[in-house]
DNA sequence: GCCGTTTTCGGCCCGACTGTTTTCAGTCG
């Protein structure tokens, strides 16, 4: 069993004990050996045979047993019964906003609710009122949560999908027969939020059927919900919904360039292919009966990538990114298509937790992470005390960390750990941290972790206030840090970049994925006042690279550049820019 | 359940908010 599978059903058992009542630091303890585990580097099955589990701080000799059993037998004996005693759909309640295990425990026991559908029923009949502890108003809120529940259930981040998409497209790739595959949909176009996952491949007719069985059959695959001769759909085990499409060959560029959309930017393409007298559509282009048009058709030309189709439009390559009807046709007719940010392009960043407060990894680990991702360096930044919650740093601890980056930095002067903080904005806008340690720093991100049910004008004040601060030197995700069933709070967006152009702040780019036309619009508007951009990979385990893309996909829809991004510098530039402050 | 010892058991990150109370429990981050 691995280590994620491992990590998942020591957070389970935290969670039912918590639900059947036990000591809250006996489940307590189960939370943090699932945090632990996730975060272990060395082998676990290793760990297991020389019985050096219990060294790791945080695990003792009863959760060690629990671990080796999982990892010898792939069962626990004591995650069995658990389990046994819960019914799943009781879990699934803790999901919902609002709810925790208190509440639940009483929904189960006192009122026999066992899934969110009896929830639901129940809260509409006005049952829970009487209940010592809940009122109309909790009703409410419960009715809320799961209604914002069930808006979100086919959406999923990307950096997820893109895990189920990537597995997927490698198993069929090993299959015989199959000439192309790619992912294609909202996907390839990097959409923060992704609905389902589109497949396509190209394959000779008398190999279809073989390809959809092993599509079908696939491990990762929940439930098949059809199947045909030439596409099947499936849900995966992570609940997403994925597509497979099968196509000849020649129609693979057609057929990924109409997959791939988005519809917006499909129709601007047909129409434009119109006027050189031809019908596109996923299969290729095909020439428009002379009645219907006023142009006869020139010779098609024949198209074996998604840059010939383009091109025979008269159209520079648009990459998926950008395929979003913002204005790309124009850009790509002038042949003024913006080269946009690669993961490569990065040198460093600045927003990265370790496991002095509540990242997966130690400092040498994200260092020797980022030495081979061949960055030139890397900004320690982790929470201030205010985030009790996240294991923030007290000054002690601080300077602590400070002295281990200096030993650091002198062993290595190839390599530059720049020493960071992400100091809390508290609810007045001042800072967490004394303006003395705060001048102690490289730099220092400032963010909002508290009191979200803000006005705009609070919110906007609070962040101001804050940025004018002379030793911060970034704005932590702006307009939230909160994702999918959770709301940001509102800001002033525009607000916020004058200020941050007058004081020279560069902003971080991260947000929410519900709220993305309020960032792209902020980094556009960003870009025009001159305010330097930090791509936010909020890293706790820097390999994981998730948030990174995810950053960098925003960075690249926002039509932004290498030279206005702050972490694709080269050092001397970051140094210059940090002195700056 | 784990840790760190005053080696046999007490303490275990905290502050704000909400909705329920009539002074607090539950939830969240």
């Amino acid at each position: 069993m691995d280590k994620k599978r491992i990590a998942e059903i020591l957070d389970e058992m935290g969670t039912l004990l918590e639900l059947k009542g036990e000591n809250p630091f006996r489940s307590r303890a189960f939370h943090n050996a699932s945090q632990i585990i996730s975060g272990v580097t060395e082998d676990l099955s290793t760990l297991v045979k020389s019985k050096s589990l219990t060294e790791i701080k945080g695990i003792g000799s009863g959760l060690a047993g629990i671990i080796t059993d999982l990892v010898t037998k792939g069962v626990s004996k004591q995650h069995e019964e658990l389990r046994s005693s819960i019914p799943k759909g009781v879990l699934e309640l803790l999901h919902l906003q609002g709810l925790g295990p208190k509440k639940v425990k009483v929904l189960y026991e006192r009122m026999d609710i066992k899934s969110i559908a009896e929830l639901k029923k129940a809260c509409e009949q006005k049952l829970l009122r009487p209940v010592d502890g809940f009122g109309a108003k909790t009703e409410e809120n419960i009715l809320k949560s799961i209604e914002q529940r069930e808006r979100s259930s086919d959406k999923h981040l990307y950096p997820q999908a893109l895990e189920s998409a990537e597995k997927i497209v490698h198993m069929l790739k090993g299959i015989k027969g199959i000439k192309r595959c790619d992912y294609a949909g909202s996907l390839r176009r990097r959409k923060e939020i992704i609905g389902d996952i589109d497949i396509l491949v190209s394959a000779a007719d008398k190999n279809r059927s073989d390809i959809l069985k092993k599509f079908t059959t696939y491990e990762e695959v929940e439930s098949v919900l059809a199947t045909g001769d030439t596409k099947a759909s499936v849900i995966l085990k992570n609940g997403i919904q994925c597509d497979l499409r099968v196509v000849k060959d020649a129609e693979y560029p057609f057929a990924l360039n109409y997959f791939t959309g988005s519809k917006e930017h499909n129709v601007e393409v047909r129409s434009l292919a119109r006027k050189y007298g031809w019908s596109l559509n996923e299969y290729g282009f095909t020439h428009i009966e002379e009645s219907k048009s006023s142009r006869k058709g020139s010779k098609i030309p024949s198209c074996d990538s998604e840059e010939d189709i383009y091109k025979a439009l008269g159209l520079h390559y648009i990459p998926p990114e950008l395929r979003e009807k913002t204005g790309e046709i124009e850009y790509a007719q002038k042949h003024a298509i913006p080269k946009l940010i690669e993961l490569s392009d990065l040198r460093g960043t600045f927003h990265c937790h370790t496991t002095d407060s509540d990242g997966l990894s130690t400092l040498e680990q994200m260092v020797e992470t980022a030495k081979k991702l061949e960055w030139e360096y890397l900004g320690i930044a982790d929470h201030s005390q205010a985030a009790a919650y996240a294991g923030g740093l007290s000054p002690e601890k601080v300077h602590a960390q400070m002295k281990q980056i200096d030993r650091m930095n002198e062993k290595d002067s190839n390599f530059r750990i720049f020493k960071g903080t992400e100091c809390d904005i508290l609810s007045d806008g001042s800072l967490d941290y004394s303006d003395k340690l705060l001048s102690e720093f490289d730099y220092v991100v400032a963010s909002i972790h508290s009191k979200f049910k803000m006005t705009e004008d609070e919110a906007t004040k609070r962040i101001i206030k804050a940025l004018k601060n002379k030793y911060v030197t970034i704005l932590g995700h702006p307009t939230g840090r909160l994702l999918l069933e959770r709301e940001g709070y509102p800001v002033n967006m525009n607000e916020i970049i004058n200020v941050a152009a007058d004081y020279g702040k560069a902003i971080e780019i991260n947000s929410h994925p519900m709220r993305l036309d309020l960032d792209w619009r902020y980094v556009k508007y960003a870009k025009e006042k001159g305010v330097r951009i930090f791509i936010n990979p909020d890293a706790h385990h820097v390999d994981g690279l998730h948030d990174v893309q995810y950053g960098v996909g925003i960075a690249r829809k926002g039509w932004l550049e290498a030279k206005d991004v702050v972490n694709t510098w080269p050092i001397r530039q970051v140094i210059h820019f940090l002195e700056r402050k």
